[in-house]
DNA sequence: AGGCCATCTTGACATAGGGTAAGAAATAAG
DNA sequence: CTTATTTCTTACCCTATGTCAAGATGGCCT
């Protein structure tokens, strides 16, 4: 199962059979079932996640006890709080399997190992967290000045099978809004659908 | 001018008066007059700005000619759209000078000349970017759960310097809400104190 | 199969914040 | 200094979305 991470990070960096090896130490597989929270918000845990089954969510909770899903991460996504990872700080996160799942619990000696050892390691890293930096700015911009249902649309043309493998609920609070309003929206949406076909 | 980016950079990445005179090249200053726009949205920019006096500010512009704050930068802060910058893409803002102001302009190539002949520089680049991404996971988290009073109260507090700085509407447009809104929220704000108060 | 629990939908009502417009206040321009 | 322009405040009404509550639906366990 470790063969899809290494897979995953030759096609990303350049890494040899060798520098993986030296690497392995730092990395541990875990498998996890539907609904276990693996980190809890204000443990100091300092691992990244990358999944290579299932889906795990991200989520914060607020003063009235209601959850905001942060990030879903899918097979071949990162999940995790990357500043408390590199700093050593409590996560600012929960994080749970919402499907039965396996992931790579990446140690923070992963990343500085690999950056002495793999010339192309922190480029990666570099790029990977601008392409971070750009969904977020983009899903700022969609908070700012977008309406429920562009939200969502945005949401299904960025993630079309998120959708159908979480409840609708958590995409609700993903996007900043209750369940009952995604609920209208998509009412609307097939009316406005059934408009057009008929 | 220059001296306080490289006064900058040594206290961040340990380069040496060497390292910086052959980086130097991809450099430039350059004075902007207050209301000036550097960049404008879909141009293809590929430079990132470091303001050394005065405050620039990035904005998109929406469907309804409506503008909203992505970022502001008073002195010693960074602004562009880094995606752009590092994949020559078009920039996805618009970029201005709110007050008379001097920038240096930093080439593509000076980050990648840099990353090879400094060692910490590519550090200095992942953990700026982390700091970045978590200010602005905590600004989905606001948009997300907050009242416009409360980040109306964040932003005072994270920047209280630019409020006074900028027009209130950029502020307004920067935290998802009306010119008006933040008005009423001020108004309210004013009345609590001198309620408390007396 | 039957019951249970989570999820999703729908309706009635409440409310934060938006849109518009007018005037006050501040800033810039002549 | 005087006028013009931009910014800020305030009032009024309106709309999108939230809240609460009741069913409906569907998946899952025994």
């Amino acid at each position: 199962m470790i063969e899809i991470f290494k897979q995953y990070l030759k096609e990303k960096t350049q890494l040899s059979d060798e520098q993986f090896d030296k690497l392995r130490p730092f990395l541990a597989m875990r498998e996890l079932k539907k609904n276990t929270i693996i980190i809890r918000q204000g443990d100091t845990f300092s691992k990244m996640i990358f999944v290579t089954k299932g889906l795990l969510r991200s989520y914060t909770v607020d003063g009235k006890d209601k959850q905001h899903v942060v990030d879903f991460a899918p097979e071949q996504y990162w999940i995790g709080d990357q500043n408390s990872f590199k700093l050593n700080k409590p996560s600012a996160v929960f994080i749970e399997a919402v499907e039965d799942s396996v992931i790579v619990l990446m140690d923070k000696d992963f990343y500085e190992t690999a950056g002495k050892i793999a010339p192309g390691y922190n480029a990666f890293m570099v790029s990977a967290l601008l392409t971070r930096l750009s969904l977020m700015q983009r899903r700022i911009n969609m908070l700012l000045a977008a309406t429920a249902e562009e939200r969502y649309l945005e949401f299904m043309e960025l993630f079309p099978n998120v959708m159908s493998r979480v409840p609708l609920w958590m995409v609700a609070t993903h996007l900043g809004m209750t369940a009952e309003s995604l609920s209208r929206v998509r009412k609307e949406l097939t009316r406005k659908k059934t408009l057009n076909a008929g």
